[in-house]
RNA sequence: GGGGCGUUCGUCCAGGGGCCUAGGACGCUGGCCUUUCACGCCGGAGACACGGGUUCGAAUCCCGUACGCCCUACCA
């Protein structure tokens, strides 16, 4: 039951064991040929045996696992085709000459080339800076009016704990508007009733600002184009789909869930690309009137063109096409007055001037829906530039299931802001001059799009936790005690503790092993110790996947409701309070012996609990 | 299923017609330092998805194939 000290991140992705190496004989690697023979001199990239006197550099190669073999070979011709697009889209944007193919010429003077080789050999920042000059930095890859500030946001919502990928899109939105002295903006889109929570949105103003990645303009500081958030602001967006209405641009649809269920079956069955056939488009108006006067319940439809294609163009990837026929009526204003994300984000962009949407990849599919909203409107639309997706170990949209994701796990488990970010930083971008380790400040002055890899990176504790070690061995004994404090060792937080094993203690020595499981990283025990007398692994199995569901859901994360959550969940799993809370507690503490349940679980905090149950579920799965 | 995006060591990045014998970092690994561990230092294994084309020359440009991912909600 003991508590690891603190290489806490590296044994929560699981991943496969690295490669053996050695065993293969000379001949096996085909692949490296040149590799095995002596170099007949010494090659001279890799004389630069003495790394930089920049901070920061590091020396040494690397490997890991991935599931070689099955194929895994994406599609080269369309990555080709909007590789190249968006090779295009950068050079225009660039005013830049289009490069020459062929023809002989030693491209010994292509800017990058030249420079990055530099960069390499002498590290110094001096070739930074005129790398930069030469190619990016002053020549942005990405639209800039000089007339108008640039503004960008963030629009999380609040449904759920403060994000790793809200904070890594919020980086480069921040470093962007930095970067040209524009404005950051923080808007909470709580447009989902059902889902949104104050609570929520408290924890994320706070991650987000613990991160350092603070805000110029947000609903608990206000600014000029408020309210920023879209509860506030449900009048503006009737109003807006009034004017849409009046236009002709959208409509009224009366289906009903059912309908609408009933309609995707008979669609998909016809082989038709939409969901929605558009009964509602063209009703008479005198047939939406009567509805209206029933009071049915509706909801009002964007128009989008019949036939045709929609081009958008996106900052990073060039031009975009769609078949106007692969969309959908996008629903604009939901049955309970409510805005979709779609209407919401539209108007307050153009209301809160922004310039750049900076989002994440996933909105892709969307944005010819948001081009055509900016049109019915007769508006200008911002540029669009989509980040590529955080990702687990299997490549998937990184998830909790798979990773921890929440801000407050980095932060409870002793990850320093500075290295968080630092991290993010280095997620599908890269310094000028290629140096692992930068601030904050320094991304912002190097910022431009063009030093963007868009495959997407996935997200690796062992990485963060490298650097994050860095980070803590450069702080002096002062500075290491004060970030201690910061951490858990607080008064507030040893206050909240110390009762919870002050009547088992007889000395004060007994603090530290008795609360171990709550500073350091709990080693998880055999999979048998989980298993309750009586109960099977299966059943416990079950068990904790049901108790992950709960913690994921467990707003109110307080003795009380929390013991409550736990005495409804064994009713309905059918289980003895005594079987399934031993189960919480191995898993949260891994410890035989523990404080009160409930009060421990508060004091752990739900983040790292929720990981800890991921731990179990990854142990104990059957 | 449809649409879109993506693809360089296991992972994160660099390189985007010749400076490439593809570079750095994490991880792994051998060694040095050290009473131990860690740090640090020195070394090693390790990738241009595949097939065509263009070119004197392709990781880089073009075409195709494969694979992965995202979207396909009255969620964002």
């Amino acid at each position: 039951m003991g508590a690891r000290a603190s290489p806490p991140l590296r044994h929560l992705a699981r991943r496969g064991r690295p490669p053996a190496h050695g065993r293969q004989g000379p001949g096996l690697r085909h692949r490296r040929g040149r590799r095995r023979q002596p170099p007949p001199r010494l090659p001279r990239r890799r004389a630069r045996v003495h790394p930089a006197p920049v901070a920061g550099q590091v020396g040494g190669p690397s490997p890991w696992p991935r599931h070689r073999g099955r194929g895994h070979d994406p599609d080269a011709a369309r990555q080709r085709e909007g590789r190249d697009r968006r090779r295009a889209a950068l050079r225009l944007s660039r005013h830049q000459p289009v490069r020459r193919r062929g023809r002989g010429l030693p491209l010994r003077h292509h800017p990058r080339r030249a420079t990055s080789r530099l960069a390499l050999r002498r590290p110094p920042p001096t070739t930074a800076i005129r790398r930069r000059d030469r190619m990016s930095a002053s020549i942005p890859s990405i639209p800039v009016d000089p007339s108008r500030p640039v503004r960008v946001r963030i629009a999380p919502s609040p449904t759920g704990d403060p994000h790793v990928g809200t904070a890594y899109v919020a980086l480069f939105n921040r470093c962007f508007a930095k970067k040209h002295g524009g404005k950051f903006i923080l808007r909470i889109e709580d447009t989902d009733q059902t889902r949104s929570t104050r609570e929520s949105e408290a924890a994320i103003f706070k991650s987000l600002r613990w991160c350092g990645l603070d805000w110029d303009e947000g609903p608990d500081i206000g600014g000029p184009y408020g309210p920023y958030r879209q509860s506030e602001r449900l009048a503006i967006y009737r109003e807006h789909a009034q004017i849409l209405l009046d236009k002709g641009e959208a409509y009224r649809c009366f289906a009903t869930p059912e309908e609408l269920e009933e309609m995707r079956r008979t669609q998909k069955e016809r082989g038709a690309k939409q969901p929605y056939d558009r009964r509602y488009r063209n009703i008479p108006e005198s047939e939406v009137a009567r509805l209206l006067a029933e009071g049915r319940p509706h909801v009002v439809r964007l128009k989008m063109p019949i036939g045709g294609k929609a081009v958008i163009t996106d900052g990073l990837r060039g031009e975009i096409s769609f078949d106007n026929d692969e969309l959908d009526d996008q629903i604009l204003l939901k049955s309970d007055g409510f805005p979709t994300y779609h209407l919401a984000n539209v108007v307050d962009d153009r209301l809160m001037q922004i310039t750049h949407v900076i989002r994440a990849e996933e909105w892709i599919p969307s944005t010819p829906k948001h081009a055509r909203l900016y049109e019915a409107f007769g508006w200008q639309p911002p540029a669009f530039i989509h980040l590529p997706l955080l990702r687990n170990n299997d490549k998937t949209k990184i998830s909790k299931r798979k990773n921890p994701v929440s801000l407050e796990y980095y932060q409870a488990a002793g990850i320093l802001p500075e290295a968080l970010l630092n991290f993010l930083g280095r997620m599908g971008w890269s310094m000028p001059d290629e140096r692992e380790k930068f601030t904050r400040a320094e991304m912002e002055e190097a910022f431009t799009f063009d030093r963007m890899h868009l495959g997407g990176p996935i997200f690796d504790l062992d990485k963060l936790d490298w650097l994050n070690g860095l980070y803590l061995r450069e702080q002096t004994p002062e500075q290491l005690v004060a970030r201690l404090r910061e951490w858990l060792l607080s008064d507030e937080y040893l206050t909240s503790v110390v009762p919870l094993v002050r009547e088992r203690m007889t000395r004060l020595s007994e603090f530290i092993p008795k609360t171990s499981w709550l500073f350091g990283e709990p080693t998880p025990l055999a999979k048998e110790a989980y298993v309750p007398k009586g109960k099977t692994q299966a059943e416990t199995w079950d068990a904790v996947t049901a108790i992950a569901e709960l913690v994921d859901k467990q707003v109110r994360w307080e003795v009380a409701p929390l013991e409550e959550a736990f005495r409804k969940l064994c009713e309905q799993i059918g289980w003895k309070p005594k079987d399934l809370f031993s189960i919480v507690r191995l898993v949260a503490t891994a410890a035989t012996a523990a404080p009160p349940l409930f009060d421990s679980l508060v004091a752990i905090g739900k983040a790292r609990t929720q990981v800890r149950v991921r731990q179990a579920l990854t142990l104990l799965k059957p």
